[in-house]
DNA sequence: GGTGTCGATATGTCTATACATATTCCCGTC
DNA sequence: GACGGGAATATGTATAGACATATCGACACC
């Protein structure tokens, strides 16, 4: 008997790996359709006879395809095509000063305030720590071609990062020193918007009223916060922008 | 000799999987600063050598590192830290009509506008799309618990989504409808911020001037524009939240 | 009927080996 | 010294086989 399998076809088609073929092959089935949310996709013994290879071959392909999330593989079930995902993006926020002069334009940085005190309830609240320490509490603004980009306030959690305390925070914003000295492991964003107060009108330079987009982010190292940061952008200026692709 | 790796050391540890082991361990030296961004990391079979394993196990914990963009592996070099990656998150932005009945609130829908045309040259330039053809044109609003929660302006591109012809978006909101009928392979989220005019605060019950939280969502499947959608919320009720966990 | 145990089964991990492929390094030639 | 070609080497892919682990289902027992 001739056991002729579909690996000829796949062969033949291209010239990348046999597990990344076999992958793109089970990905284009379920986003055609072909196999729908929930269908069972062919146990691993069938798809090694399918495509004539080892076990280990297609599960490489279907551990690849687990990762992305296109697939749930269930012990003794089998594998199943998951429910469509939530529709998401990555959101990639760089380094304001990286942003600025990736754009070719001229970064300008103002440190208005900083200080070091031991952390007020308000901080701790703000931190999400419970002990008392010591924090560092920063207000400061980007500008980017002299019109100012953002403002920036800031409490940096001294006891996670003890090293802080000897950075220049007049001389290198601190998103940018955190970002090059300070592993982190867990960050949150939540983005709002809020219309420009007297004080955010003239540290922007717009208009009381006018539309801004808000960015609070805090980071943690190990479940420890490291810092909270309120960002305040002119909102019709300034866009984030998030992209997903698949594959 | 005695042949002690660090094999044992791990095991002792916890107890998953030893490639994981091995994954988080390079993790770790990495995300600490022990091995910083350039460094190289030990060829494989040193690592094989010092967790006392064969090639394929510390194979696929490297693989996985590559995966997630903490490690990059070149032939005959060898393998390297990558550069600090930019502060990314993921952003989830789940079916509004999911998001709120999740939340234990009433989910009302309310079908503003709906029409069917030949695209006219405006929406083929937010489409994107270069020939002729057809859309269909949707407005509508959101409501939690009775409480306008988001307005919805989108456009279908007919030709990529020739279904959606047959769906009644009277009845399920065309969002809800996409996700559970169209795959997609790219989107790309544009955020930003603006006062709510006289329609955008009649439609959302605030006031003129409030400020409002903009989305303008573009989603593709292969290249292929599938809809673009614009969602507008009231800003300071609601926030995007985006997180993003290592490992 | 409810419960618990046990076997069957599909995925998960790991090994040892082999060959493919990309890239660097070095050496010999012009 | 510049250039070209081949050896050395580290990763990339694939194989066959083995054992581990989770879990479904059936059967036995209370």
């Amino acid at each position: 008997m001739s056991l002729s399998t579909d690996r000829d076809k796949l062969q033949a088609a291209d010239k990348p790996t046999l597990y990344k073929q076999i992958r793109l092959d089970i990905e284009r089935r379920i986003l055609t359709g072909e196999w729908p949310p929930g269908h069972r996709i062919p146990f691993e013994h069938e798809l090694t006879a399918r495509y004539g290879c080892s076990r280990m071959t297609v599960s490489k392909a279907l551990s690849e395809l687990a990762q992305a999330d296109l697939i749930e593989r269930r012990r003794r079930a089998g594998t199943f095509v998951r429910r469509p995902k939530f529709l998401s993006a990555v959101l990639t926020i760089p380094d304001i000063r990286a942003e600025i002069t990736a754009l070719g334009r001229s970064y300008f940085y103002q440190l208005t305030q900083c200080s070091r005190r031991a952390a007020t309830a308000a901080d701790r609240a703000r931190l999400g720590v419970r002990k008392s320490g010591k924090v560092i509490a920063i207000a400061c603004r980007h500008s980017a071609d002299g019109v100012p980009f953002a403002i920036e306030d800031r409490l940096i959690n001294l006891d996670a990062v003890p090293e802080a305390a000897s950075a220049d925070f007049s001389i290198e914003p601190p998103g940018t020193w955190l970002l090059h000295h300070v592993p982190w492991t867990e960050a949150e964003h939540s983005i709002s918007a809020i219309v420009a107060d007297a004080a955010a009108a003239s540290a922007l330079d717009i208009a009381v009223g006018a539309p801004c987009l808000v960015i609070d982010r805090h980071t943690w190292r190990s479940a420890r916060p490291l810092t909270a940061v309120r960002l305040v952008y002119p909102g019709e200026a300034h866009k984030l922008v998030a992209r997903f692709k698949g594959g």
